[in-house]
RNA sequence: GGAGAGAUGGCCGAGCGGACGAAGGCGCCGGUCUCGAAAACCGGUAUGGGCGCAAGUUCAUCGUGGGUUCGAAUCCCACUCUCUCCGCCA
């Protein structure tokens, strides 16, 4: 949620920021609402002392002075009246809040969409083959380690069953991510409930804007995880953190769940889009002067994981445009995927700034004493699973349809190749 | 799913409807004492909103939301969560 004193005193960045975002926001209405909002506290904050100083007199005498208490039957309803108008001003302004995106940071490259996003660099060698490279979803068939028909039989499209070896191979990605993770970046390990509350989701800012892209349950009215970071951001939810207690570095491997609706048509081969997968997810708590450091390391940690796999990759900037609702600023990470000929997004990591601190009420004090700030939140996926499976699959085929495993994996695999 | 108990400040814990957020204890911070430390003693120690340049002032908050009342942590209703026992169960 964006800080509303922004709107209240600096409005012309935050109209400016959200033009760069190319989204229309309704800032004179909020601006409105909140002097209205403002004036009727100061209103009904007046008529409360009084009614607590009066009551408070009649308290300390044993008189019951009926004109006294007549009146303040009237001062009660009054205070009721306003209590309900600011009741209501709030409920507007806070459901307009609540649609506001995070403010872009000042070197996040302009841009209306997608296209507009900056290629930072380029890591790795594109493999050479001395065939034609084919596509995952013809590797997975052939190899036997990839079901489609029997996914879409149990779940409809978009859904996929993994056998043997391609089931293992995903189960060895996650276990070598999390201890890479855990082990090499400092990170603790959740387990993690996939289902959330609405609360958690609106914390997290998939509420209320996003909730077509999201399954549900509605008889207890709970959300499945999109992603781990919609459960992280809530660890912290309504807490003040001590000194000393930041930062703070979560991992956790979720399914994750999205309807794709609005990709309709697209990517309907293969398990590039599909509406569950696996994920690990890297979440960072952190003071707000360190957020900058922290998105950088954040991004190492992910291309970590993309150079250990020996694929290449390369780091993308998104421009404001198409910068996620939550996000100031984001890094994509995409391999290359030589059977289907693309760039495959497989990690995206994005600093939060207090915008999810702000809805999620996650502060700390930096000392002792002092006043609580609101802390700044970064997510990244580190990495997630089927698009790494295409590029291994894809960049490890071999002339005779068998697929080779990354040196990096083969202690988790336990074995070294998988073939017809 | 059934029966019962409970939800108060960082923690423990008290609170006949009127003693400003709330006794007391612990913890924490500052001070006195000490060569230093401990103990002892003294003082301080919530969050958010409004107004104000500020000092400050005012309002709200005792699980959440309603209600009764001049006045509610205290009474009433609903909900949520926790704990205990029973049943079911990976």
């Amino acid at each position: 949620m964006i800080n509303i004193q922004l709107i209240r005193n600096r409005q012309n960045e935050v109209r400016d920021a959200m033009r760069r975002r190319n989204e229309d926001v309704p800032l004179d209405r909020i601006a409105e609402l909140d002097a209205t909002r403002r004036s009727t506290i100061v209103e009904a904050d007046e008529l409360r002392a009084r009614r607590n100083a009066v009551s408070r007199e009649i308290g300390r005498t044993r008189e019951r002075p009926q004109e006294l208490i007549d009146e303040m039957r009237q001062v009660s309803a009054r205070i009721r009246e306003l209590e309900e108008s600011i009741r209501e001003i709030e409920d507007e302004v806070n459901t307009l809040l609540l649609g506001i995106p995070n403010m872009p940071l000042a070197d996040v490259p302009d841009g209306a969409d997608e296209s507009a996003n900056i290629v930072v660099r380029t890591e790795g060698e594109t493999r050479k083959f001395d065939f034609e490279p084919l596509p995952h979803w013809e590797l997975g068939e052939r190899l036997g380690i990839i079901d489609f028909q029997r996914g879409a039989k149990m779940a409809g499209s978009r859904f996929f069953v993994l056998k043997g070896k391609g089931a293992r191979l995903q189960r060895a990605l996650i276990d070598w991510m999390l201890d890479t993770h855990t082990r090499e970046h400092g990170y603790t390990e959740l387990y993690l409930p996939n289902i959330v509350t609405t609360e958690s989701a609106t914390a997290n800012s998939n509420l209320p804007k996003f909730s077509d892209t999201m399954y549900r349950d509605d008889e207890d009215d709970l959300w499945l995880l999109p992603t781990a970071e919609m459960a992280i951001t809530n660890m912290h939810r309504d807490e003040i953190l001590p000194p000393e207690s930041l930062p703070l570095r979560y991992v956790a491997h979720t399914p994750c769940f999205r309807r794709e609706k609005a990709a309709a048509g697209r990517d309907t081969r293969g398990i590039k889009r599909v509406h569950q997968f696996e994920k690990v997810e890297m979440y960072r708590f952190v003071e707000p002067q360190d957020s900058d450091d922290a998105l950088a390391s954040l991004l190492n940690e992910a291309e970590t994981i993309c150079a250990r796999l020996g694929i290449q990759y390369r780091l993308l900037q998104l421009c404001t445009g198409d910068l996620g609702f939550q996000s100031a600023k984001t890094y994509d990470i995409e391999m290359w995927a030589p059977g289907c000929d693309e760039w495959l997004e497989v990690s995206s990591c994005s600093t939060c700034t207090d915008f999810q601190a702000r809805r999620a009420a996650i502060r700390y004090r930096p000392e002792q004493g002092a006043r609580p700030r609101f802390v700044h939140t970064l997510n990244g996926s580190g990495l997630a699973l089927p698009r790494v499976i295409i590029a291994i699959l894809e960049n490890y085929q071999q002339a005779d349809g068998s697929v080779v495993i990354p040196d990096a994996l083969r202690q988790y695999t336990g074995f070294d190749v998988i073939e017809c």
